[in-house]
DNA sequence: GGTAATTACGGGCTTCGTAAATATC
DNA sequence: GATATTTACGAAGCCCGTAATTACC
């Protein structure tokens, strides 16, 4: 279980190849095979099915264990080696609808105390967003997700990253305004589980939601909420979002939600802060946390 | 960061000692040497001061990452590698006041159904017990701790185990029956500060209340409680414990505690349904958590 | 000067790459 | 038969042990 194994394991994983995992990771076929192989050996547990190249269940639990393991091994990697950041450099990571207007609002403040400072955004999914953090790639983050009131966001514990409520809106069903349900004063979701939903895991991935069962009807692989707010708008489906988002955007309707109790939350991910992340780090968290 | 380095790392962070460890591991000295010299490298910092040997602050952080680290590839091993446990064992780990007269009522119903069942308990702190659940070397884990009312423990997160509340008692300042304290009727424990605290890690580490500076007047190193119970009735100390116990001492007189709120609590820690360890552990979870 | 960690060095094992073999679609 | 994984084999590197060296109490 070396994590050199556990990395070319993943990779093959990924990509569902030993050759495209071989290039990946600028080894030849034979080592991927090899070092399968010893992983197998091991585990005394086949990981892998070939043509095709699939997981077996073992080999599934051992990915989620994996992908883990290994963040976290980089997470400990970023603790002790990590030197003070250059003071003029801010790498904040966040997750497409965690944006808000303060947060802008906040950097630019921040660029006006320090002329310096040379800050940058970085959009991942939110899983990256948190790992990024615990390694040291980016010194803050920003993740969303829907819950109860509330309720934390259940992130992974990667390490040394903790997360806390910065913000939290109604979350609604965003539907064309020419949609029927338009009209409706509230909805439970549980009664659209017949609807077609618009799928996009990058972005707002309903299949995270607490119901079941949502359709996925169109899937929306990008980034950008215009995209998915137009395609709502367009009638390919229906979307939670939150609910600023859905007033600001001319044909979309959002119908609140009546059960299950759910809000759109946004959360801080930092390290703690003895190990401040720089100088800028700390002061956007402020700015953000005190807004 | 070879999970064998970190596990040398934390053999010499633990005796103290290059050659302690080297024993402990079945290495020579030189290896040793070589494999701390090999990290240090690798993560460019020193991690221990030599002469005497302790860990440096980078160190000290290394060691928290390494124990969670090595527990969690442990535990995945286990959890890929779990075959179906022998269906007549059944191992239950535990702290001492975890124990309660119906986890014998749920052994002994146990007994009745299979008779060829070879149940085995075993004692240990807190942290192990997690982590002897996650790796397998457990079926089941009783862990004890003082939290705020159906506040849940705060357990290390070791990968596959899960906890769930099973028992709440009230707790009580246990102080001997001829103590001025035993007089009053609720203390508050902040008020306490001044006084003398039996420190007993193993059996209920008054470090690890919700409250600060508490003085250590005895160190109980054993696992015992009957013998912590005897010496706060000789008047050795204060110590937290539940109340239920207290009251059937006859020399210590139990004290509520106004503030802050505080129970004993006891949480069954067990991996998910779908990796069964074993049919009795199934049944005997079932028994604790529907008592 | 004695205890304990480090450095030097050699042998054995591991691991990768090249290349040939083999299996599956 | 083409594509993709496995096996065979050799070279390079890694890691541990022995033994000599160095450093600190």
């Amino acid at each position: 279980m070396d994590p050199h194994l556990l990395r070319t394991f993943l990779a093959v994983a990924e990509t569902g190849s030993f050759s495209a995992a071989a290039e990946q990771l600028r080894y030849t076929q034979s080592a991927v095979s090899q070092q399968i192989a010893a992983l197998e050996a091991d585990l005394r547990t086949p990981l892998l099915t070939r043509r095709p190249v699939a997981l077996t269940p073992a080999g599934e639990r051992l990915r989620g264990h994996a992908s883990i393991l290994l963040v976290r091994l980089a997470a400990a990697r970023a603790d002790v080696t990590r030197a003070v950041a250059p003071p003029g450099r801010l790498i904040v990571a966040l997750t497409p609808l965690a944006w808000h207007p303060a947060l802008a609002d906040a950097l630019a403040l921040l660029r006006t105390e320090s002329a310096r400072l040379t800050a940058r955004l970085r959009l991942a999914e939110r899983d990256q967003v948190v790992a990024a953090v615990a390694t040291g790639e980016a010194d803050l983050g920003l993740v969303d997700g829907f819950t109860a009131p509330s309720d934390p966001l259940r992130l992974p514990d990667t390490g040394g990253a903790r997360a806390i409520g910065v913000a939290e809106s109604p979350a609604v069903v965003a539907v064309a305004a020419s949609h029927p349900l338009a009209r409706r004063r509230r909805v439970d979701l549980s009664d659209l589980a017949d609807a077609y939903w618009i799928d996009a895991p990058a972005v707002a991935a309903h299949t995270r939601l607490p119901v079941d069962g949502l359709r996925p009807g169109l899937r929306y692989d990008g980034q950008d909420v215009t995209v998915l707010a137009g395609l709502a708008a367009a009638g390919h489906g229906l979307a939670v979002l939150p609910e600023p988002l859905v007033t600001t955007h001319p044909s979309l309707t959002g119908v609140p939600i009546s059960a299950p109790r759910l809000v759109h939350r946004v959360e801080l991910v930092r390290i703690p802060a003895h190990l401040t992340g720089g100088e800028p780090a700390a002061r956007l968290a402020a700015l953000i946390e005190h807004r």
